[in-house]
DNA sequence: CGGATAACTTAGCCGATGCTAAGTTAGCAT
DNA sequence: ATGCTAACTTAGCATCGGCTAAGTTATCCG
């Protein structure tokens, strides 16, 4: 019964860094306009030659397109998942911060939780956000 | 200010494995005496190869000790953080129940989302199964 | 226009985590 | 006691995501 539950996580950490990547790259772009591996470099806090290994990833599975020495853009492929990625990250982070976690705890605790958030966990964080706790569970009554 | 973040998130990821592993080790000795290394590959799904491998990481760091061929055995420290990784784990778990999300989803989320709980958001949780949800941000009054 | 410098790539390394295939050991049943 | 079988290890391979060091390109300034 229990015999899937690890394959998810290792699939969820197989996306995650493209998750990361795209949704970084995407907010880049929203703020100056274009995205240079070394805003990339400064965000995550790797090495130049890190960020061109996994942008070289994000290309060959199809969510970015590059040119050497030139900015890096995303495809349609690559905003869908920038766009999943925000949806789920903010929702994480909001939940915390409702919950009374400090803003930087919430931060932090968000970025990875978020990779193992499925839609049914998603959709309680955010029916929290909307309407509320859920019922407490009455002991008598 | 948000230079540690992604620091973090590789730190947890390099020691999720070893913890769950201990924990699941701690459970079997618990229940049938003995871990033998059959069923670690029956819990996670993985080769014989893979387990072997990565028991061989637990000794290395301390955390097992194992005779070629004989039952794996957990050190102080090993014991130490499974308990720690356990009540992590089912903080999380319970808390996604208490949240409404189903049996099913709790314990495939919360196989991933325990690594990356911090203490205060662990407390947050452990509190609202406690206590009760936190007070509903008031508009009005 | 020509350098200097910053940005980027490439090569080569590492450890973690997975695999298959092949060899070894332990333990049970006859 | 011996041999079968299941359990386990080892060797060899792959990918990912890190790194350093070295080479390449773009860009900007004088
Ligand atoms: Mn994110
Ligand atoms: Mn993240
Ligand atoms: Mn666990
Ligand atoms: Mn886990």
């Amino acid at each position: 019964m229990d015999s899937h539950t690890h394959q998810r996580i290792r699939r969820d950490h197989a996306t995650e860094l493209a998750e990361d990547y795209v949704e970084v790259i995407d907010d880049i772009i929203s703020k100056s306009g274009i995205c240079r591996a070394v805003d990339l470099v400064e965000h995550f806090q790797v090495t130049h030659a890190t960020v061109s290994n996994a942008v070289g990833r994000l290309v060959r599975d199809g969510f970015a397109k590059s040119q050497a020495y030139q900015p890096i853009e995303l495809t349609a492929k690559g905003k869908r998942l920038a766009s999943k990625a925000r949806y789920r990250h903010e929702t994480v982070k909001s939940f915390l911060r409702r919950l009374g976690v400090s803003e930087e705890a919430a931060r932090i605790d968000s970025e990875g939780i978020e990779h193992h958030v499925g839609k049914e966990t998603l959709d309680a964080m955010q029916r929290v956000l909307t309407e509320g706790w859920p019922a407490e569970p009455e002991a008598g009554e």
